[in-house]
DNA sequence: AGTTTAAGTTACTCATGGGTAACAATATAG
DNA sequence: CTATATTGTTACCCATGAGTAACTTAAACT
C-alpha cells in the first residue's frame, strides 16, 4: 500500500499531463468566454479560474487567440466524426439527416463547442480566418451531400441545398447559446421538435 | 435664383440635421461593427468614416455602447411595427406568420440591423442589458402568441411554441450576417425555400 | 453686424490587458 | 543525490483606445 503511493513511474507521463492541462485551461477559458464574452475575458481571468497566474498559460497556448483556434480543432474533429458516422451507413439521405441532427445537438451542447460557434469568425490572424472558414465551408458541403443524396433517392424534397444547410446550422447552431442541461426545455423534447420541423413544417396538413 | 442659393430659412431645422447626423453616424458605425466586430473597431475608425474627429461623436452619442442601444432601437421599433401590421388582420396564425416571416427577412437586410442582431447580448451597461433582455422577450412572445393564434384555428400543427419560436428566429437572424443582396443567392429564393421549411419541412412528402 | 449656440478640433489622461524577461521551484532521470 | 528539463512566479513593458478639457470655427437668430 505504502509502495503504491510512492511510485517510481507516475500513472500519467509528461505528454498526458501536458494535454489534461491544456483541456482544462481549455475549458476554463470556453466557459469564461461563454459567460462574459472573449473581449471582455482576460487573460487574467482566465489564469485566476485554473489558479495559475498568466504567463504560465503561455506553456500551453500560443496567444489568446490560439485558444479559440485549440477550440475549433477539437470542434472539428467531433463534427466531422459524426459525419463520418453518419454517411458510412447506407440510410436514405432523409434518414441520415435525422441522425445528423440528433448527434448535433448533443455536440452543440459541450462548453468548447459552444465557445468555438459563439466566437469563430473573429480570428485575428490571417491564416487561422482561412483555416476556419475552410472547416465551415467543408462541414456544410458534408451536409448538402446528405441533402442532395435525400433528393436522388427521394427521401427529399427538390429544394435549395445551399440555403437549407445554412438555415439549419444557424437553427442547430443557435441552440449553443440557449439550451442548458438544468434549463426548462427537456433535451428529448427539443430533439422531437427539430425533427418534426425538417419533417412536416409547423402547418397542420390536411 | 440666387435668392434661392442664400435661403433666410434653412431647409432643414436643427433637430432635422441634428437627426440626419445620428442616423447617418449609426449607418457608418453599423457597417464598421459587421465588418471587423464592436471590439475590434475603434471610435477613431468610425469617426473617420464619418469624416470627422471623435470627439465629435460624442455630440451625437453618449459612449460607445450608446451606439448599440441606438440600432436597438431603431431594431425594436422596425421588428414591433412589422408584428403590429401582421397581426392586426384577422388572417389564420399560419398566414400570419408566412406574413412575419417575409417582412422579418426584409427587415434583417438593413445594416443597423444586421448590427443589433449581431451584438445584442453584449450590453455592459445593467440596465441597458436588463431593457435588450425585456425587448428580446416581448419579441419572442408575440411571434408564440401568433403560433397559439395557428393552433387554435387548426392552421398550425400541435407543436412546442416555445422553441419552435427560437429556432425559427435563429434561422431568420442567422441570414443577417450571411445574405448579401449582390451574393448569389436570390432574395425571392431564399423566402421562398424558408417558407417551403414551414409548411412541408424537407421530407418529400408520400 | 454682433451675439449666442451648435459643431467641430487639437491635445491630452488614464485604465486595461496582451505579451515578455528574468528568476524560482519542482519533478524526473541518471 | 545531483543534474536537467519542466512548470511556474514576480515584475515589468507598451500599444491601444475610451473618454475629457480647453479651445476654434461656423451657423442662426435678433
Amino acid at each position: 500500500m505504502i509502495r503504491k503511493l510512492k511510485l517510481s513511474k507516475p500513472v500519467l507521463n509528461r505528454e498526458e499531463k501536458r494535454q489534461l492541462k491544456l483541456d482544462a485551461i481549455l475549458r476554463h477559458a470556453a466557459a469564461a468566454f461563454m459567460d462574459k464574452g472573449y473581449y471582455k475575458t482576460s487573460l487574467d481571468d482566465i489564469a485566476r479560474l485554473h489558479k495559475v497566474t498568466k504567463p504560465t498559460l503561455y506553456y500551453y497556448i500560443k496567444n489568446k487567440e490560439d485558444i479559440l483556434i485549440k477550440c475549433e480543432e477539437v470542434a472539428s474533429i467531433r463534427i466531422n466524426g459524426l459525419l463520418d458516422v453518419v454517411t458510412a451507413t447506407d440510410e436514405t439521405g432523409f434518414v441520415q439527416l435525422q441522425k445528423f441532427i440528433e448527434g448535433y445537438v448533443e455536440i452543440v451542447t459541450d462548453d468548447i463547442i459552444r465557445c468555438h460557434i459563439r466566437h469563430r469568425g473573429q480570428r485575428e490572424d490571417p491564416q487561422a480566418r482561412a483555416d476556419s472558414l475552410e472547416m465551415h465551408r467543408s462541414i456544410e458541403h458534408r451536409v448538402r451531400e446528405i441533402l442532395g443524396r435525400g433528393m436522388t433517392d427521394g427521401s427529399i424534397r427538390d429544394c435549395n441545398s445551399t440555403i437549407i444547410a445554412i438555415l439549419l446550422f444557424d437553427a442547430l447552431n443557435g441552440i449553443s447559446a440557449w439550451y442548458r442541461d438544468e434549463g426548462k426545455v427537456n433535451h428529448e423534447d427539443l430533439i422531437a421538435q427539430v425533427l418534426l420541423i425538417v419533417t412536416q413544417g409547423v402547418k397542420s396538413q390536411v
